[in-house]
DNA sequence: CCATATACCTGGCAGC
DNA sequence: TGCTGCCAGGTATATG
């Protein structure tokens, strides 16, 4: 479900809510995609510092050691009140002095994961062969037409790894080609340096609108709050097979890439 | 090392 | 109503 704007639209709606507060109490629901790696009771006591976010995973920081979260494919977090019994879904409730942060998720592919430290060999497993930050300074369009030219994979494959950069998932990775008028199948290797900072450009701007908008909301999708995001609205290709090109209204195509869906305008968008 | 396939899991929906 | 098959926002791991 969630690509870097709904997991950074979630870290706004509950960041500054839950800084300062004591975990009072943590339970596990059903497993998740990787074990906690600690007895949740052995949280009690410690204080929740603040939340960041690397990529797709949200990383609590508490005084001692820290938690990292992932929403996977239908992962979402709550904060509120306490006192609402878990529902089937519910896989991970964080007790704190300023509310329970729950993490629903239905097909169970996210995770909540602790570390001592960031640079503990089960953090770095999961965070360690990250690429850029595309919000960040680290973006860079020399730099990335660099990596584009030394990747023989098609460049909707080479965006959705997240090892040149993060964050790009499946419904961003088609919006941003539009965008940038580029073929999904075209080898990363033969995307000019022009194109490549067209590309570079249209990702920065399709994951800061879709932030702005409050991230996209297919399905189940809503923020810490529960409220949901509009981007979805403004989709130019993605979910839209057959549907006019809302530039040049020829028929949207839809095609599997890696077993994922790819959207893209068959005129608007150049090999 | 690189590129591609597989596995994990539940629910919604179209079609019969 | 209920069955079947397909589809879904991710990514570590296995395999070629």
């Amino acid at each position: 479900m969630p690509e870097l704007p709904e997991v950074e639209v979630t870290r706004l709606s509950f960041a500054l809510a839950i800084a300062g507060a004591h975990v009072v109490d943590a339970r596990l629901g059903l497993p998740l995609r990787w074990p906690l790696g600690c007895d949740p009771q052995s949280l009690r006591g410690r204080q929740v510092l603040q939340v960041r976010r690397r990529g797709k995973y949200l990383l609590i920081d508490l005084s001692t050691g820290l938690l990292l979260v992932h929403l996977g494919m239908s992962g979402s977090l709550r904060f509120g009140p306490p006192g609402l019994p878990a529902g089937k879904h519910d896989h991970f409730d964080l007790l704190t002095s300023h509310g329970l942060l729950r993490l629903h998720d239905p097909r169970r592919f996210g995770a909540v994961v602790y570390a001592e430290h960031e640079q503990d060999a089960v953090a770095q497993k999961l965070l360690g062969h990250l690429g850029v930050e595309p919000l960040g300074e680290g973006f860079d369009a020399a730099m990335f037409a660099e990596g584009l030219k030394k990747r023989q994979a098609p460049v909707k494959q080479v965006l959705l790894a997240g090892e040149l950069v993060v964050g790009v998932g499946n419904i961003y990775a088609s919006e941003a080609l539009f965008l940038a008028g580029i073929r999904p199948t075209t080898r990363a290797s033969r995307i000019s340096k022009p194109r490549a900072a067209k590309l570079h450009q249209a990702i920065r701007d399709v994951l800061a609108r879709a932030v702005a908008q409050g991230g996209s909301s297919l399905r189940d999708f809503s923020n810490a709050q529960g409220q949901n995001g509009y981007f979805q609205l403004e989709a130019k290709v993605y979910d839209r097979a057959g549907e006019p090109c809302r530039v040049c209204a020829a028929s949207i195509k839809r095609i599997v890439q890696g077993q994922r869906s790819t959207f893209f305008c068959p005129v608007c968008q150049k090999p």
